[in-house]
DNA sequence: TGTACATCAGTGAACGCGCGTTCACTGATGTAC
DNA sequence: TGTACATCAGTGAACGCGCGTTCACTGATGTAC
């Protein structure tokens, strides 16, 4: 089970309780890999509360996965971009970004499903991914006429890779990195 | 509103709602895009029967749900099969082979995401899905040694690119068989 | 040919459950006078 | 310094809903004698 709270917040500091609650939900998406059976009622029991204690801060549970998911998308923001930086040469950048992305999937399969594969994606809008898609394509400095080709077809196959092993965890996956340097290679480097 | 029942079978022929049950549950299923919120109540409401009449011929919710999903795998099978047949050269085997794939997920972008991605991978044995990928690796006819890391990186990738064309239909997706014959060159057939 | 009976295909009421959300509320703490 | 009051943080009971599953049942049809 998860932390409880112990006593109310002191006045002016309300706003701790939101930012459990949306940590919780996070734990719990992230166990799910589904934003449907994410209930109120599990969040609350989570963080021994009152269910009604989470509408002073959400509206309704919509508002809540969104807020969660939004928040998790962009610390993954700022990882890739912090690795980013760490990088001259542009081929290690994008390989380095890759990789990120990919060691974030691998930490958080279920929180990677609900961003990518639950069905909020068709009923709500959640354009805030655009970012890490625009950063992909930024990245690969193919010649220009082609970079968004060649960029989608990476992050297709890098999708496909990941998404398989979060999907089918039991089957016997050889390691994430090589593939990807396989796709590198011959996706975006290979003339 | 789905086709509805109307009156019994005649002896001998209950299986006949058995059918009819899995083609509705399929339908559903097609258009949730996930197994949890397909519930017998549903199912039973299309074919204007009683919820009941489903315990007739399955246990429970799961065993139909699984059922349904065999069924369409095993139909996509007997299509790849089909296709592939009227195919002599290798290479124009494996695309069509890889094309009808896609095209099947493209017509039942659903279907696709519960067989795939839907959390019933973890919870239940979905065994059944292996002849699929078998036979891709049979048709990647590369060097023995590596065919079957070749025929994984085709699988993942095209993956990769229908499931994000299933999940996010609103995007400017480029033309899916285009992006194919360059997984097909890059990733299987360039030396 | 008639009739009792088994079997088959399917029904309808009821159960207990977890859910999102609404509503009126509690009780501590800061503030105006 | 005392006190009335507003505000803030959070609670608990209750609503109506859809769900999976169980149970006792109905009524037509074939079959044994």
């Amino acid at each position: 089970m998860g932390c409880v709270e112990q006593g109310r917040n002191p006045r002016g500091q309300g706003g701790r309780l939101r930012e459990k609650v949306l940590a919780a939900a996070l734990e719990l998406l992230d166990e799910l890999g589904d934003d449907q059976p994410l209930s109120l009622r599990a969040v609350a029991r989570e963080l021994g509360i009152a269910t009604t204690s989470i509408y002073l801060h959400f509206a309704d549970r919509d508002e809540l996965v969104l807020a969660a998911l939004q928040q998790a998308h962009d610390e993954l923001l700022a990882a890739v971009a912090l690795a980013e930086e760490a990088e001259d040469d542009p081929r290690r950048r994008l390989q380095v970004r890759v990789l990120v992305l990919g060691a974030w999937a691998s930490e958080h399969p279920g929180l990677y499903k609900v961003l990518h594969e639950s069905t909020l994606n068709q009923r709500a809008d959640m354009g805030f991914k655009e970012l890490l898609a625009r950063g992909t394509t930024a990245a690969v400095l193919a010649a220009p006429d082609d970079a968004a080709t060649v960029a989608l077809d990476l992050r297709v196959a890098v999708h496909g890779a990941v998404s398989m092993r979060v999907n089918q965890p039991n089957l016997p996956w050889p390691p994430l990195e090589d593939q990807i340097d396989r796709f590198l290679t011959k996706l975006v480097y290979q003339k």
